[in-house]
DNA sequence: ACTACGTCCTGCTTGC
DNA sequence: TGCAAGCAGGACGTAG
């Protein structure tokens, strides 16, 4: 499931590969893709086709392209959505969705097996499109302003996990990661924000920065000059995850069993007794 | 204004 | 063996 890690390594895929070519042709395989494109599928492809794209950007778990037209081509990959650069003359993927010819050797893929992400043009969305004003910063992001995060946190009646998962307040944070920081933060994700401490909140938020930093950095070498994969699988899901998957192992740090409890309609993993309830909250 | 939940999707896994 | 239910989950619309 790609979150921030995931997507940066997309993002660096797609500034080495993509970044500089025209657009010669756009073939749209399927309406799911685009649906956020109001205009349609043939709007779509007609506004990038011919254009010179120059940048590849992202904020959370959003990518986009800036195109010469000053719009620019967003993306989300969602749960399985991957970019892939191949030869024009390569099969075509099972779930391959939208093709982009380029003036190149190569072109680019949009393959999405579950079909939960989606492409659309963001008119004059170069900068930063108007379709993701309301993403908050990225933690990673030089930008991101620690002190506000901390008072947004803490006037929530929410959980932190929960609060973790509003791209509103923090991006690129998903089911993982968070359960990941939280481990990391010793805290139960059912913990109001407004209950917590100032030092509560640093913590959980230098538990995110290092999974992310350290997934980058195992997940960053994980493509290569002709295959920008993403499907879940930066090489750290496998190695080093200390909660998420782990029910019944042992918590490395205490050897209590990992607990998983259901949590929005997905899963929760969490140490017990690294990280007991909040006395306020249901055993769920 | 803020919070919480259902929905969209497909394919793999599990259980009867 | 075969089929059905369960599970995975990011973001958004809507209900409360």
């Amino acid at each position: 499931m790609p979150e921030l890690p995931e997507v940066e390594v997309v993002r660096r895929g797609l500034e080495s590969h993509v970044v500089g070519r025209t657009v010669t042709d756009v073939d749209v395989l399927h309406p799911r893709p685009v649906r956020r494109h109001a205009a349609g599928a043939a709007d779509f492809a007609a506004l990038v086709t011919g254009r010179r794209i120059l940048g590849a950007c992202r904020r959370g778990k959003y990518l986009w392209l800036p195109l010469d037209s000053g719009d620019a081509v967003l993306g989300h990959l969602g749960m399985s959505g991957q970019m892939l650069v191949q030869p024009p003359g390569a099969p075509d993927e099972r779930h391959l969705l939208v093709r982009f010819r380029l003036d190149g050797p190569r072109e680019l893929r949009f393959v999405d097996q579950r079909m939960f992400g989606g492409l659309a043009v963001s008119s004059g969305g170069a900068e930063l499109p108007a379709e993701i004003a309301h993403i908050a910063r990225d933690p990673l992001d030089p930008e991101f302003d620690d002190d506000l995060f901390s008072v947004r946190v803490r006037k929530k009646s929410s959980g932190i996990k929960r609060i973790l998962l509003d791209q509103t307040v923090i991006s690129g944070v998903g089911n993982i990661y968070a359960d990941e920081a939280l481990w990391l933060a010793r805290l139960h994700g059912d913990r109001a924000g407004r209950r917590l401490r100032r030092a509560d909140v640093t913590e959980v938020l230098a538990g995110v920065r290092a999974v992310m930093q350290s997934a980058l950095a195992q997940g960053g070498t994980s493509f290569d000059a002709l295959y920008v994969n993403i499907n879940g699988e930066s090489g750290y899901f496998d190695r080093s995850l200390q909660a998420y998957g782990q029910e019944g192992e042992p918590c490395s740090r205490c050897g209590t069993p990992i607990t998983r409890v259901s949590f929005m309609n997905r899963s929760s993993y969490f140490c017990p007794t690294c990280q007991p309830r909040p006395r306020r909250s249901r055993a769920r």
